[in-house]
DNA sequence: ACCGGCCGGGATAACGTTGTCTCGGCGGAC
DNA sequence: GTCCGCCGAGACAACGTTATCCCGGCCGGT
């Protein structure tokens, strides 16, 4: 079967409208009314046009479509993301591309790896090919560029973490309250040098984190040990780093907070390496799969990631809908599951 | 900052060419020129184009453009899968999209579920998007359907399975060969009782599975004992099923042989459910994280979905370059990884 | 000084589609 | 039998952009 038949046969052009009205021997535009369902036609036309149609195989062209039609819609929306391969991402994109889905819309998306330019630059792109919403989870600081655009009817919603310097509509986790959780937990098992792994506090959900790690400190009349707060892991390799020199302290933790998924991960790692994890507590922000099947069982603050996906793109239909509405910012509850880890007590 | 300025303040049209030409006082071709690059054009017109746009908040309508300009593309690649929460479709996908990126292409793309109407439905409607290109992890067992699609020029890459009643570029792995590595690693530690857990065999990778791991058996002259054969397994639930049942056998394997990433979670938590982890040895096809943190950690075959997905791109925008050679099925090789549960030996 | 060639810029048409308008024909009512 | 109204279908323009063509001016050569 190989080889037989070329592979780009021909650099044959598309057939038109135009093509299959002069097939059919009928005008252009009873085409495009067959096309796009209008029920006045004649049923003998219209079975005229399609059976032109499949003959040519005609498919039509939306993007000529969509630059005449009045509603100006591409039925095409973007996703900005992380990244598409981590795990979280991709809970939301799915979320996103399932609601979408329901309403016969497809989503580009793009990877940020954390860079406010590439942020800029692939919602710039996305503009200029005219989806019809914009969700995203924000690589940088300042977004008030995106200001013109919505002014010219992008919608956005901003998942995960808050828009800066603009105001617009945000689904995220109650981070702060999650790892207020995380630590009071800890606490009331015993735990007094408690330390907290996180990634960079520029990343605010990273700096609502480390908040709340520290308030639930103050609460319990504890002062933070900032020899046991390490910020500014952004791999698994600086987590693993961080929690080996944290164990080697003189002094060492009796507990972790993990304040993010790769730092839980490498901490994992080096208590198993060190034959610890029995000994060491910890609790990790945000669940992974198999978390349960470790031993101990990883005990983590779970975000519900296709919750928030698919509120910030219910969000996002609601104002492409003509909701107009005071922006507004949706925080969803965390949820504590222990499973092990996390109900380590101190050693006597 | 919340609800000062309106969300949506007002529909109000974007700028274009002829807006910009008439702030600028030139012609609309030379707005086009100074968006375009053409380097022909007086710098001073063209700091008068720039600055008319900048304050007109002007962004470039690519799909006009695309409708207009001679190459008819969109710099925008469509890619179908099988579900973008999954690891190993997300890995793919990310591989893609770093490919895409190079040159500055976009990605669409849609989880299919397993489904093949909706694979045809979401190729259609990617195509009426008019995408350069099309990576395809297939759903459905005949694209012949997009036959008239590819003639029209749009150019298609398959992608961990190959194409059916269709001569097309893939990129697949060694579905067959890595399953007889599996097998034989387990017989070589002296396992005679194999089981098999795998998904349908109506996926032509499932199959091929089988069918490695039928050929193992065969080549040691080993009966395969149907009983342990349990195909269909398209969920963990499934999996946990098929695995206890498997376990409670008057004559149970010593070994498993889990064919997909489900099976082999499915399995890994009825062993350890059972208490079984270092009593029966286990080896699953498709590598996760975390699999080396179980205790035994999980032996797999581990295949390249990085590799996999850069390659199908790169070949897909190889064609879009105009390379007409014959199509090809670029096999990628498995590797055995080893991590205690595949070398656990038989019960004495 | 005159002419030819070259080059920068603008007018115009076209991409594939849909909104608007018009026209022709047919049926019903007086 | 005539006229009005309605409905189905086609002609035409337009969406925002780029390809093509052409024009006018400038420069160099004689």
């Amino acid at each position: 079967m190989s080889s037989k038949e070329p592979v780009n046969p021909a650099p044959r052009v598309r057939p038109t409208m135009n093509d299959v009205a002069a097939l059919a021997g009928v005008s252009l535009k009873t085409v495009s009314r067959v096309v796009n369902g209008v029920a006045t036609v004649d049923p003998v036309l219209t079975a005229k046009v399609r059976a032109a149609a499949a003959k040519l195989g005609y498919r039509p062209n939306l993007t000529a479509s969509n630059l005449r039609r009045g509603d100006r819609r591409t039925s095409t929306i973007g996703m900005l993301i992380e990244d598409a391969a981590n795990p979280f991402s991709a809970a939301l994109m799915r979320a996103v591309e399932d609601v979408a889905h329901e309403r016969e819309v497809r989503v580009l998306f793009g990877s940020l790896d954390e860079d406010p330019d590439r942020e800029r630059d692939l919602a710039r792109e996305l503009i200029d090919r005219r989806v019809d919403g914009l969700v995203i989870v924000p690589a940088g600081h300042d977004h008030s560029y995106l200001s013109d655009e919505r002014n010219a009817g992008t919608c956005l919603v901003f998942l995960d973490r808050e828009p800066k310097l603009l105001n617009a509509d945000a689904v995220v986790s109650d981070n702060y309250g999650g790892s207020v959780d995380a630590v009071r937990h800890l606490l009331d098992r015993g735990h007094r040098r408690i330390a907290f792994l996180g990634d960079r506090p520029t990343i605010s959900t990273a700096a609502q984190r480390l908040a709340g790690y520290r308030h639930a400190l103050e609460v319990a009349h504890l002062e933070a040990d900032e020899q046991l707060v390490r910020a500014g892991l952004s791999s698994v390799a600086a987590a693993i780093g961080a929690a080996t020199e944290l164990l080697a302290l003189p002094a060492p933790p009796t507990a972790l907070f993990t304040s993010q998924n790769l730092a839980t991960i490498g901490a994992a790692r080096v208590l198993r390496t060190l034959g610890l994890q029995d000994q060491v507590a910890m609790v990790g922000f945000d669940d992974f799969p198999l978390a349960d099947l470790l031993r101990p069982g990883i005990s983590v603050i779970a975000q519900d990631g296709e919750g928030m996906g698919r509120l910030a793109a219910e969000m996002l239909f609601r104002r492409l809908d003509g909701d107009e509405s005071p922006s507004r910012v949706h925080v969803l509850p965390t949820e504590l599951v222990q499973r092990g880890s996390g109900e380590i007590p101190p050693p006597a």
